[in-house]
DNA sequence: TTGTTTGTGTTATATTGTAACTTTAAAACC
DNA sequence: GGTTTTAAAGTTACAATATAACACAAACAA
């Protein structure tokens, strides 16, 4: 589980990377005592190849080419079952779901994203948010979930300054 | 510009907390030479009046009562307008707007939300927000909008635990 | 007052997400 | 193995959220 945490650096071995994601959840699974279907290896493999976050329309045409039902009920179920088991996070501000680097760590996703290439990296934000669950639980809020997002732009989209 | 950040305890003059929204969004567009129009005072007002997050749509029916067109551009196009002013806010996680209890001062707006009653309240997370604006910088990454929402419940549903 | 900008009216449509019911396939049980 | 039970997928229809594009009108600047 090493290598996929390569911020907004797009020279890796992507077919590994892809590759690895699916083992990861093939083994997740398995530990779990849940199935990995043929349509949510399907639908959690296109979202690795992308690498970016992908809407879950656009992940019909990959089950249509597959020869699946690709009407939107079928995406959205492989979706929240990847969700649930912490394979895919949703980015709310962008309405789109991303391959998680790390499913077995308990996390919430937190992600810095590119307005630009439209690219989206996960970043670790325990730290911070025990300082909100704290400061919400001073206020007497149970906090259940946590979605920390931030716009902008990324190292290979910043035109290089002077100097 | 006080008693306008009461957390979850909703007993407070609601019409006062209301007329001081309207009149701080008059005085600040005012003062940026902006057109504060009947449509966006109306929306504002009636954001405002239900204290909690309200979708585009439930926004149509005052307009139409007020006689204007309900149309939705007509209110996606007030909530850009005070979205821009930091009037309101949007919130990802709900697709919804709210109103913001403290528009002159510059900052993103964070929420908790309580998944029973709907109610969300505004937070403050400067500090956390410059940390992981840090965070980000350090990745060559370069903020700009920061969205920090939390899912939970309010201590107004809590049910409350023995003892 | 003439042109320009900004806001609104209007129609149509795009995008994202669910409800509800049927059918199939897998697992559990006997 | 055959039966019951449960979970997943197929299917149809629709709800909810958001935007494009163009016409019109009011406000503003000259
Ligand atoms: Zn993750
Ligand atoms: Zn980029
Ligand atoms: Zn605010
Ligand atoms: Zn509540």
């Amino acid at each position: 589980m090493a290598n996929q945490n390569l911020g907004f650096h797009s020279d890796h071995d992507h077919t590994g990377c892809i590759e690895q994601a699916l083992e990861g959840a093939r083994a997740l699974c398995s530990e779990r005592n849940l199935r990995f279907t043929p349509i949510r290896e399907l639908v959690l493999k296109t979202i690795w190849q992308s690498h970016k976050p992908l809407g879950a329309y656009e992940l019909l045409p990959a089950l249509a080419e597959a020869g699946f039902n690709s009407a939107p009920p079928t995406v959205y179920r492989a979706l929240d079952f990847l969700q649930e088991q912490g394979l895919v996070h949703r980015i709310a501000l962008l309405n789109a779901f991303i391959g998680c680097p790390h499913p077995n760590e308990q996390h919430q996703g937190s992600f810095l994203i590119c307005k630009a290439c439209n690219n989206a990296v996960e970043i670790d934000t325990d730290e911070v948010g025990q300082v909100i669950n704290s400061q919400a639980s001073k206020l007497g809020f149970i906090p259940e979930k946590q979605s920390i997002e931030v716009l902008g732009t990324c190292p290979e989209c910043v035109p290089d300054k002077l100097s």
